[in-house]
DNA sequence: ACTTGAATATCGGTA
DNA sequence: TACCGATGTTCAAGT
């Protein structure tokens, strides 16, 4: 074992020796990985089975469990936060048991071996926060402050105006007074980005007047030849603009 | 430090400790982990910064990067498999450098401390193979083997049929002959289902001919009220199934 | 390489 | 809590 102010390592742990550490980490909401042979089972949303081999895990204070392979940028296998482990033993080995509810899912984690085992001790939040920059809220400030990039004569009048099918990211009037509608997309969009302006569009001209004509726009650094065809087929527009 | 066969395990290594340790071991395609004070930045398709604080990084033989903090089921900031890593030492601190191209992207780790670094063994992808039940896939085999569970008459003609608007997940008919469309999911659905099945229906109207009507039917475990209205509204119809 | 849609998507905001 | 849409979504399959 080698230890220092703050992390805990065990390298080969037996499964008792494992399993009194991780329950008295679980208990106090630590922070720790494993990793060995393993075979992982889990049933929920949806049912899966994972025969043995060589994987890490990571169990956070907050609930979440990950399971990775030397693959992937998703876990194999994993339990959302919220999620409540146990540690027992079962036929010589280390079981690792997350259990939540609503919806019921369980995962389950053999360990046949267990070649390393980690405790860390974390800063509790206490770390500086993300902020990210690029997103679609950028390209909604982006045009606010200055809406001749959509067409001269454009002024927003409001943003996620609600209508029956939902919120529409910026609503607003053309220089000849007519409703327009934007749906913003921070990339390339696809068919699925028409046929959510054309229901914002749809619901508006049933939820205002009958004479009532709506223009429906797509703003996003570009489209899919088929959601061009759609936006050309639903009478909609397109503005090329990135975030 | 510990050693065993297969793990290594360093304790506050220092800077260049780590970097050579570490070099080799992305020269040679290895799994590690990091933990310790870092800040990180992210510029590609966004761009972020996060300041100082306590995280677990993992570094995969494929190139993923995962930085992780003690919340979350995603990690915090990561790079996709097929990244390319570089260590190195800046003012007397590790910096762990991730670059991949299309989309350009870069990912820079900076240790202020590294409490802790981790080498392990992997077993190469030896490990057995998940399969997963409950999808939107076994929910089609369903319908297939028992088409009456849509209503008794209908028939199934094709799967992953084409339109101009999307490939339909099941194409049939009905009893009097009618054509069919069936749009499948999972779980319950909002109005972007109702959105993609009415896509299909409206796009089939066109391909085949004039007077030919089309009949569309969700078929999922429960629908939203507000996309149970778009449905109403569009002459869909909806089928309670579960995968 | 690009497009398309599924996913145990996850996550945050809002009603 | 449920609903709804964004996401550096990721991922796999088809073209």
């Amino acid at each position: 074992m080698t230890a220092t102010e703050e992390t805990v390592v065990l390298s080969e742990p037996s499964a008792a020796e494992a399993r009194d550490r991780l329950a008295s980490v679980i208990e106090r909401g630590g922070l720790f990985t494993l990793f060995g042979e393993c075979t992982v089972e889990y049933d929920g949303r949806a049912a899966s089975s994972l025969g043995p081999g060589r994987r890490h895990v990571m169990c956070k204070p907050d609930g979440t469990v990950l399971v990775h392979t030397d693959e992937g940028q998703k876990p194999i296998n994993w339990q959302p936060p919220g999620s409540r482990q146990a540690v027992r033993i079962e036929a010589g080995s280390l079981v690792l048991d997350s259990r939540r509810e609503n919806p019921d899912e369980e995962l389950v984690i053999r360990f046949e071996r267990i070649a390393h085992l980690a405790i860390f001790e974390t800063d509790g939040g206490g770390g500086a926060s993300l902020s990210v920059t690029g997103t679609e809220e950028d390209l909604k400030r982006r045009i606010l402050e200055e809406p001749e990039l959509i067409e001269a004569g454009f002024r927003p009048l409001a943003t996620e105006r609600s209508t029956p099918a939902g919120a529409v990211d910026i609503y607003g009037e053309d220089e000849e007074g007519r409703v327009v509608v934007l749906e913003l997309k921070r990339r390339r969009v696809g068919p699925d980005a028409v046929g959510q302006l054309s229901r914002y569009v749809e619901a508006l001209e049933r939820d205002l007047h009958a004479g009532c004509e709506i223009r429906g726009i797509l703003v996003a650094p570009s489209v899919t030849d088929r959601a061009h065809r759609l936006l050309t087929r639903k009478g909609l527009e397109f503005v090329a603009l990135s975030p």
